[in-house]
DNA sequence: CGAAAATTTGACATGACTCAACTGGAGTGG
DNA sequence: CCACTCCAGTTGAGTCATGTCAAATTTTCG
């Protein structure tokens, strides 16, 4: 499948569109090839584009003071990433967003993004599915970090998205679950403390 | 300000629209008045509505097994609230969603949601920037449990809703930030194991 | 005012982190 | 194709942040 077909099948399975305003829309994207740990959003610039995933993991991260790495968001295959709040309000932003694998991306730059939501209701209406369902997406998230622990994170993660964990280093999976290297290295080998 | 007066202020600030157009908006919503405790959304029921907070305070929060409450969002004035996982997918709730204290609110059932859009795509518009805006305002809530010990996390709610504090009791209040009430306690009063 | 709920405090327990050392692959270049 | 390096992952030991439990105190509100 093609970078096009993928995006015009995503838009196609959220709004009823016609093969005509499918190709208007797709035609607003460009394709770009990243390479493993290739940067695409870094801190202090702005955010011009928003990334729709055809192949490939994508990640979004922080660094604090001391340089530790803090994984915000994982995405693969029809998942979108950004800084959101860099892209959305158009101010620099916090975040990085890297290649884990080599990766095929479609970006589609705010301005663009913009001209198509005038020009037709039905990429508004796109847009706002895309939005809330990732609203409800990070609410589940939000749940789980405040309600489990760190071992139930992981087995929750392995449960819901086996198939990520082929790509993703076992430090950045940490990171994004909340906990330390080494914490999930137990818990992976089972050696939580439980004593006996 | 009535309530209809906020409600299509809120609208104007982010979408340009005629003072019919607004007058419709804000038509399809009803007003609420909310004791105290009283109960919105319950699991295991559809979600109806979302609730936009004229006056007043209002949470949604979910319970496990052993009946501990953890509090997964806040909402006063000109918030909004709901299960969206609920309401969004038109599946039963698995949160509540409560006021806490006296309250007045404007629910907007899915129907009338959904009518809404497909009269006026200037609606739909709306409708997608407070999704976004939710997405990026989640991102952040993300970033600080990640990131932030206990103590920088309560710090930084006083430092960002101080007009909060007066309304939540401090159990809810730490089960939104993620920690025990007997803990926020101690930070409240400096008595974080701080040796000496 | 009185009962119930919320907060505080102390003592103790523990989940998760840090640091440091070790292991084991994956490249890379000779 | 071996030797070297580098980075991810593992393991152990010790520590710390935060949790749990229970009792005392204070506040809230019916």
């Amino acid at each position: 499948m093609t970078s096009e077909e993928a995006i015009k099948q995503f838009l196609k399975n959220r709004v009823e569109v016609s093969e005509q305003e499918a190709d208007v829309f797709a035609q607003a994207f460009r394709e770009k090839k990243l390479r493993r740990k290739q940067l695409v959003v870094q801190p202090g610039f702005l955010t011009k584009h928003r990334y729709y995933v055809v192949d490939g993991v994508l990640r979004s991260f922080i660094t604090d003071d001391s340089g530790q790495e803090t994984t915000i968001a994982l995405a693969v295959k029809d998942w979108w990433i950004t800084d959101y709040n860099s892209f959305i309000y158009q101010q620099p932003a916090t975040l990085f967003v890297e290649a884990l694998t080599n990766a095929t991306v479609l970006q589609l730059s705010y301005e663009d993004e913009q001209k198509l939501k005038t020009a037709n209701p039905k990429y508004e209406t796109f847009f706002r599915i895309v939005a809330e369902r990732g609203l409800a997406a990070q609410q589940r998230r939000i749940i789980t970090g405040l309600t489990q622990s760190a071992e139930q994170r992981y087995e929750s993660f392995v449960e819901r998205y086996p198939e990520f964990l082929h790509d993703i280093p076992q430090y950045i999976l940490a990171s994004y679950l909340g906990m330390s290297t080494e914490f999930l290295s137990r818990i992976r080998n089972n050696r939580v403390s439980k004593k006996g």
